[in-house]
DNA sequence: GTCTATATAGAGATAGAC
DNA sequence: GTCTATCTCTATATAGAC
């Protein structure tokens, strides 16, 4: 009854393989990625590694939606509401700068997959629609409570939340004293005022 | 005496390989790129590429340099200051927008260079410290002649400019509706009030 | 579930002819 | 200045043993 995804040793090679995968994906991204280093770093042939991810895109596809969990920016801020969906991108900024590889990762990707041909393209533009509908929505909220600046246009104001997200991821990465978080924020309190 | 880079038939050759690398670059990045496919839609053999760029990476160098022109940004605003500094970036914004390559060249490649193994590695760190200093720059400059709004720090706001234009151009290549020139506008605006 | 061995394809770079 | 031919390396993926 063991199959394939039903918790035993197979499951645990699936999570070792994905922990790696991510780590090689976040520093050369997907195309210069290569099967076999990954398997190397599991300690595996890359037989092996295929047999349990039968395509490399399909590896990258599964490293990608087991981030989806629902602390994932875009996910589980279905109940938050105004500024609490802005604090948590903050938080969510936060948490992602002490774990190695998350930024990376998407930074990495977010570029590569700008190209048509890329197996995460169609990954990430739903993943920038579904945010910023979210962040869209917050500052909507805060519109009708008198919240947001006068002139600022939420829907224009949400791009360039999330532009200012993922710049700074860049920025970050490429000099480490860069604070994402402080910066997230400063953005928001830009275009907010305090409420009637 | 026509040696190579002096004015005859190879610095025709030499242009027509940086154009058509630079489509390359920007579609697929700079490790997915090969040369024999740069060569081939130039009409020439990889070895007779190789004969005017050594080695890729410094094909993808002289891609780069080549972009680094007093209109490009970071370069040429020496001269320009406060409100003319911000003002140049929107109209950079607009004009490359109606270039292809070159957001999709620099989108993918900022990325990918996130990487220290990159050879685009130290282009791009000092491409953005180059690019802070002048926008940072302005900022102040706003900051003096009380343009600047209460409350913003301009060495941040300078970073969450560039960021916006980053971020923009991510969301502009997933999704062509996208304008990315109102975009940043509307980041300059929130942070400057009218002069005094 | 993981292995060795292999098929097939493509990469960057070089040698030497023209 | 450009070519053909080749070297060497690495890639994804498969076949079949254990």
């Amino acid at each position: 009854m063991a199959g394939k995804g039903s918790g035993g040793r197979g499951d645990q090679t699936r999570a070792l393989i994905l922990d790696r995968a991510l780590a090689v994906f976040a520093d050369v991204g997907y195309r210069a990625a290569s099967v076999r280093e990954i398997a190397a770093r599991c300690g595996l042939s890359h037989p092996a590694l295929i047999y349990h991810f039968p395509t490399k895109a399909d590896l990258l596809m599964a490293v990608l939606r087991r981030r989806d969990t629902p602390d994932a920016p875009g996910g589980g801020m279905d109940d938050l509401h105004g500024r609490e969906v802005l604090d948590h991108l903050v938080d969510t900024a936060r948490l992602n700068s002490a774990v190695p590889g998350i930024v990376e990762l998407y930074a990495t990707l977010s570029g590569e997959a700008t190209s048509a041909s890329h197996p995460a393209h169609r990954y990430f533009q739903d993943r920038y629609a579904g945010l910023l509908s979210q962040v869209s929505r917050a500052y909507r909220e805060l519109e009708s409570s008198g919240e947001l600046r006068a002139g600022v246009d939420p829907d224009l104001a949400a791009r360039r939340l999330i532009a200012v997200m993922d710049g700074l991821q860049v920025q970050w990465l490429l000099d480490p004293t860069v604070d994402m978080a402080t910066g997230i924020a400063a953005q928001i309190a830009e275009g907010v005022v305090a409420p009637a």
